[in-house]
RNA sequence: GGCGGCGUGGCCGAGUGGCUUAGGCAAGGGCCUGCAAAGCCCUGUACCCCAGUUCGAUUCUGGGCGCCGCCUCCA
């Protein structure tokens, strides 16, 4: 039984489907407007790797992770660039995918962009105002959130605290400063579409709403997010779900924020770091690491510091992999196959606890432990040659990381044969004992980017990063 | 002002009412090595402050201090 905890009760609970179902998945991605950062980088490793842990666990589960190519900030910035925003908004996503491929994170099944379902969200909106939940201004629909029974429910708040706390609106026609834009009427200068209310374009919450059920269906299992998306954004979309009488998500969660120097990374405060600036000094995979040693709701920092330490531990597992590609590689490898393991190592057990952690909310960092203190075990059962049962405890190890989507762990990259030439004149310099010479050609292979790791079964060679 | 959350050893970061030395990184000492690298072994430094509950609290309750998020677009 996986348990998470969800926003909308404030508590770990256990998660609800029956267990032929197919986990309909929706989490709110990017809008395509610059270059992702950190911060973006973080959501999509979350959900990447709860998509897989689920699929790990034997479920079915369908993705689906909207890109949202029609808004403000896309219209203005393509405005003050001078462009057009269809083209901005291509280029942007097109960046997305590489750097999310990048982070070994995996397109969800769907993406659906926004400008494709204009047509059901002008539907939505229709019915919203036959059912007297919806009301025209001069400006657009805006939805009128006073009819509702339960709103607040994310917020933890009910609507007379909103309402008190929230600021002053520009637009004072509105009947409530909580009510929130279903259509935007167009103005001039932008991109619009035709509807039964006047020409424009559809409100960011309506979007997310109409995407998610016409792919996931009226009642689905996880609607994820951000947390700075849990209000209003998520709440506008209960709010619209619930107007037009569908269950929509039964769990709520939100992953943490990523901050700088105690403060959340945003755009909008300019103190972030793009995810391309971060893959030019650090490997993605050790973000990854990073993101799955800390708890998926608690903000976190990226440091280089910090990316640093995530390497060295990186390098850990990159390591015991190689160690377990060379046994493989070895002629005795048959054989080992139907050997009997020496120690009581009980790899079952292991994965057991792993797997109790992983559905304890998706404790990764617990999870990670497990591993890297059974990849120190394999380690020492290799180091005293037995190696059957150090074999299989560090393929579960390194089985689990690939699981979780440390991917890329033996390099296909092939050695320079410059430097292969002279390790064969080292190895031959050690064996007539001409340390000096060794030494000196051991330099020369270090120069041309690879360290020299010497073996009981011959000479290796590393690319250093 | 309202709501939610956080404060763990040099850094990051799980966790628990009474031995988890959690784990990663860093530091010190060793083993291995011609020297290294990789790997292994050993070692140290904790649970913001103050009360309370308890035989016992880092873990529960109350208060304080500090920090963060949301209440406006934001992953």
């Amino acid at each position: 039984m996986i348990k998470l905890f969800d926003t909308a009760i404030s508590d770990t609970v256990p998660m609800v489907f029956s267990p032929d179902e197919t986990i309909g998945m929706y989490v709110c991605g990017a809008t395509v407007y610059g270059p992702p950062h950190v911060g973006h980088g973080r959501f999509a490793l979350v959900y990447d790797i709860l998509w897989r842990y689920l699929e790990y666990s034997g479920y079915k589960v369908i993705f689906a992770s909207n890109v949202t190519d029609i808004d403000d900030k896309i219209i203005d910035r393509a405005n003050r660039e001078g462009r057009s925003w269809r083209s901005l908004a291509a280029e942007s996503e097109e960046q997305w995918w590489r750097n999310m491929e990048l982070l070994n994170v995996r397109k969800p099944h769907h993406t659906p962009h926004a400008t494709d379902y204009i047509d059901q969200m002008i539907e939505s909106i229709v019915k919203l105002e036959e059912k007297g939940y919806a009301y025209r201004l001069d400006d657009g629909v805006y939805m009128e959130v006073g009819r509702l029974s339960s709103y607040g429910l994310l917020a933890h708040q009910n609507l007379d605290t909103l309402r008190s706390g929230a600021r002053v609106s520009v637009d004072q026609s509105k009947h409530s400063p909580l009510d929130f834009a279903l259509w935007k009427a167009a103005k001039p200068g932008e991109p619009t579409w035709g509807s039964p209310f006047g020409a424009g374009r559809p409100g960011w919450h309506t979007e997310c709403v109409v995407m998610a059920s016409s792919l996931l269906g009226d009642d689905f299992v996880l609607h994820g997010g951000g947390l700075d998306l849990c209000f209003p954004h998520h709440e506008n979309e209960r709010a619209q779900a619930q107007a037009l009488s569908i269950n929509f998500a039964r769990h709520w969660i939100h992953n943490g924020l990523v901050e700088v120097g105690g403060q959340k990374m945003s755009k909008s405060l300019g103190n972030y770091i793009t995810l391309e600036e971060m893959f030019h000094e650090h490997n993605p995979s050790a973000y990854r690491l990073l993101v799955l040693q800390s708890s998926y709701r608690s903000p976190i920092e990226v440091t280089a510091d910090l990316m640093n330490d995530a390497e060295k531990a990186l390098e850990r597992i990159n390591a015991l992999s190689r160690r377990l590609d060379d046994i493989q590689n070895s002629t005795s490898y048959d054989d080992l196959q139907l050997s009997e393991a020496m120690s009581g190592i009980d790899i079952d057990e292991k994965r057991h606890n792993f797997v109790n952690m992983m559905d304890d909310d998706f404790n990764t960092s617990s999870a990670t432990a497990l591993l890297f203190t059974s990849l120190r075990q394999a380690n020492t059962l290799l180091d005293h040659h037995d190696v059957v049962s150090g074999y299989r405890l560090g393929k579960f190890v390194v089985e689990a990381f690939i699981m979780l989507g440390i991917g890329n762990l033996a390099s296909t990259e092939a050695i320079d044969p410059k430097a292969l030439a002279i390790v064969e004149a080292r190895d031959a310099a050690r064996l007539s004992r001409d340390f000096a010479k060794a030494d000196e050609l051991k330099s020369q292979i270090e120069l041309l980017g690879y360290r020299v790791e010497d073996s009981t079964d011959g000479t290796k060679l590393r690319k250093i990063n």
